[in-house]
DNA sequence: AAGATGGGTCAGACATATTGACGTAAACTG
DNA sequence: CAGTTTACGTCAATATGTCTGACCCATCTT
C-alpha cells in the first residue's frame, strides 16, 4: 500500500474486469462508492464559482438544464428536479432577479412559462459548464472510448424505467 | 447496439457509442446528465425506508461506510464524507443513541475513536444495502459485464487524484 | 359549465451543512 | 522533558435546500 510503485495497485485491483458474477457485494459497493465520489466529487468542483456569483447547487441545477432545454417549461424543469413547486420557485425567482434567466409565454399553452438564459446567464451557464467539461473529458480520456459507452449504459440502467424518455429527450429542443 | 428489446429509440440514441472526439459537448453532457439521474434516483430509492426509522441520507452515508470499514477512526470518516466535524458529530451522536454504531478506543493511538456497527446497525445496514444492491445489480446485469468494467474506469477518472487512495482502500479492513 | 392542468404563493418546518472558536487527551519530536 | 501537533468533541450562530399543505388564478380540455 505504501509502497510508491504501486501507488495505484487498489485502483488496478477495481479495474480488474468484472467477474462473472454481477451480484457479488464486493462489486456492488465498489460501483456505489465510486457513483458517490464521483458524483459528489465532481460537483463540488463548482461550488467557489458559484458561491463567487452568490449562487448555489440548485441554481446551478436549474441553469444547467435551461441552457440545454432553451424554453424549457416550468412543468419540466420540476420533473427533471424532482423537487416541490416552492423549492423551485425560489430559485427561479433569483435567477431571474439576478438577470441570468427570462421568460415567455406558450404559444400553444399560453398557462406556460417556457425558461431560457439571457445573454449573462448563457455566459455563466458556460463558465460552470466548462469546469465539468474539463474533468468529465479528462475521465473519459482516461478511460477509453470503449468505456465511455460502458459508463452510460450502466448509468442508463440506473434510471427509473418512469424517468427514462424525460432524461433521453434533453438535447432535443436544440436539434429541431 | 446490442440491445434487441430495443424498448426506448430515445436511450438506444445515446447508448450510440462514443465518437472518437471525447471532448464534444454533447456527450460531455449526456454524461453529467446520466451521472445527474443515475446518483440522485439510486439515492432517493432509500429515503422511505430511511425516513421510516427517522433517519436521513447523511446517518445512511456513514452507516454505509462504517459498515464498509469496521473500527474506522473519526478522521477517516470525516475524509471520506468530506463534511466538517460538527456536521458529522451530530449524526453520528443520533446512530450511537439510536443503538445502531458503537466506539472503541484505537489500540496503536488512544485518542482514535474507531466506528463499528453495532447488531442492529448490520441489520439496519444490510436492509437499506440491499435496496440499492436490487437496482444496481440490475443495471450491471442490463449493461453487461464490459461495461461494469468501463462504468467503474470513468468514475474512477473522477476522483481527484488527493482521494483516489481514501476511495481505493475502501474494504481492505475485512479482507486483513 | 366543470374539471384538470400549469403556475404562483403563503406559513412553518426540517435536514444538512457551514464558520470559527475553544478544550482535552494523547502522540510525536526536539 | 517541553513544546507542538493530532484526534476528537463541543459551543453558538447561520445558511441552504428542501418539505407539507393549503390556497389562488388563468387557461385548456371535455
Amino acid at each position: 500500500m505504501s509502497d510508491p510503485s504501486s501507488r495505484n495497485a487498489n485502483l488496478a485491483r477495481s479495474n480488474a474486469s468484472a467477474s462473472p458474477l454481477f451480484l457479488r457485494e464486493e462489486e456492488v459497493r465498489r460501483g456505489m462508492e465510486l457513483l458517490y465520489f464521483g458524483y459528489t466529487r465532481l460537483t463540488k468542483s463548482i461550488d467557489d464559482e458559484l458561491s463567487e456569483q452568490g449562487l448555489g447547487r440548485a441554481h446551478h441545477r436549474a441553469l444547467y438544464f435551461i441552457a440545454r432545454e432553451p424554453d424549457l417549461p416550468v412543468s419540466q424543469l420540476l420533473r427533471l428536479l424532482a423537487i416541490t413547486k416552492q423549492s423551485l420557485g425560489r430559485v427561479l425567482t433569483e435567477l431571474q432577479q439576478r438577470g441570468l434567466i427570462e421568460a415567455s409565454k406558450g404559444k400553444r399553452d399560453r398557462r406556460q412559462k417556457l425558461l431560457r438564459l439571457t445573454q449573462t446567464g448563457q455566459a455563466m451557464e458556460a463558465e460552470l459548464f466548462d469546469i465539468l467539461r474539463k474533468r468529465l473529458s479528462a475521465a473519459y480520456a482516461g478511460a477509453g472510448q470503449d468505456n465511455v459507452t460502458g459508463f452510460w449504459r450502466v448509468l442508463e440502467g440506473l434510471v427509473p424505467e418512469a424517468d427514462r424518455e424525460l432524461v433521453s429527450d434533453l438535447g432535443e429542443g436544440r436539434k429541431a
